[in-house]
DNA sequence: GAAATTAATATGTAGATACTTATTTTTGTC
DNA sequence: GACAAAAATAAGTATCTACATATTAATTTC
């Protein structure tokens, strides 16, 4: 990586994160500043300062100016998730990948609806449930609303032919989301759409999406009994 | 935050967002030299690779040696989990934690969760269930295995007083996570222990650490109904 | 023409220097 | 002692220079 017996701010990484890991920064702990880590390990300050964006990144260490830089006193697992339009993820895990438009109608958002976005008043959103399957079989079931404000083109794509998931993804980007994950029992439309018993434990994907302050679109994706999640290395 | 007319690197990261978003830079599309960008916004090239590194950690770009820079062809949404110590959790929500062991036993994993190890055959590991409750409801039940061989100090430990959860996020950090979320119906042990009904639908957290190559402990938490994960920032 | 070598190229890394900014600590004043 | 002003501090940022490294493209060799 570098030339021999010179530090890269990985190994410079790495060498912090041993140091909290076997507790010679415990945490709560201030370490010492970049500096003088710089000249203990004989390297220059940005390749401390490097390495330390790394850490405060991943959730190991706090900094602050002239605070100095400590080990998180409350430790968290960091995980990132990578969420990629259903088709691609489909066709990635081998299977045929295919679409169903269920509905689409011009509704005002009930309010729930309306305080994912965070706001208490809307006017018709267009409002759009669909169907994925792999290799035939319902894959993922979802229940979305779309501000026409935001994305008035939506209205004039044919959504029989193709998903408003892969229009939006590559058309309308977003500056901000919102994820979130919980678990229901199947019932009514969507155990009828995924084709599984009433009952069944699903796993729900919620994604929330704005353009600097104004709503893009909310989506409840619903997935077929079985569906994992996994975390990104 | 610079000196007025001087471009930070957020500002650059900022103005590449916006042209990817605006599409001046399409997926797929490659975008200039960091050189030649530093050059027409009149800063130093390291300040674009300062901005780049950022929005190729966030997903947009991807960048390569000699193969230069391309917005992601197949974008994904891309979110963050932190998941805290439970106990601290529950303190955070306003609530009062409390913890209680259900068992403790040395025994020889069954094959699903040496999987989660990636490993084929094992001695015996300690495997410990306990119920962390908040107000006292129960909150989160958690089935867990620890090898004794990454952490023996476990063995010592009072689990009565102190949960497994806590004692090793403070004592056994590790080098690799695998996260996994999904959704079970609440039966058995589960249910009982989360004193819901069978059939309820449980969101399931599952980890698994390890430190280098060695096993540290696989946990699975099955989360009271109405738990969500939320992502961060 | 295929395979191997060489050159070209864009990003990655390391270091030095100078300056900025947020925050704490110290000092001075009432 | 309380409060405000000033000094000190540690991380953050920007720039320049030099070189490393991975990949692609071009060229040579057989």
């Amino acid at each position: 990586m570098t030339a021999p017996g010179r530090l890269s701010w990985t190994d410079v990484r790495d060498r912090i994160r041993a140091r909290i890991l076997n507790r010679t920064y415990a945490p709560g702990d201030r370490l010492p500043r970049d500096e003088d880590l710089a000249l203990e390990l004989g390297c220059a300050r940005a390749t401390v300062h490097r390495a330390m964006q790394e850490l405060s990144q991943s959730g190991l260490i706090e900094r602050k100016r002239k605070g100095g830089t400590h080990v998180r006193a409350h430790p968290v697992t960091r995980a990132t998730f990578d969420i990629p339009i259903t088709r691609r993820e489909v066709e990635q895990r081998g299977s045929r990948y295919a679409y169903q438009l269920v509905s689409r109608q011009l509704e005002v958002p009930p309010s729930p609806v309306m305080a994912r976005f965070g706001i208490h008043q809307s006017g018709p959103m267009l409002h759009v449930k669909a169907v994925h399957l792999a290799d035939n079989r319902p894959y993922i079931y979802e229940d979305r609303w779309i501000d026409t404000g935001s994305a008035p083109e939506i209205l004039n794509i044919d959504l029989t032919t193709q998903s408003a998931n892969e229009w939006l993804v590559l058309n309308k980007p977003y500056s901000r989301v919102d994820v979130r994950f919980h678990a229901i029992k199947a019932a009514g439309e969507i155990a009828r759409q995924l084709a599984v018993a009433t009952g069944e434990a699903l796993l729900i994907i919620e994604r929330t999406t704005w353009i600097g302050d104004q709503p893009i679109t909310t989506v409840q994706s619903a997935t077929a009994p079985g569906y994992q999640l996994i975390s990104q290395g």
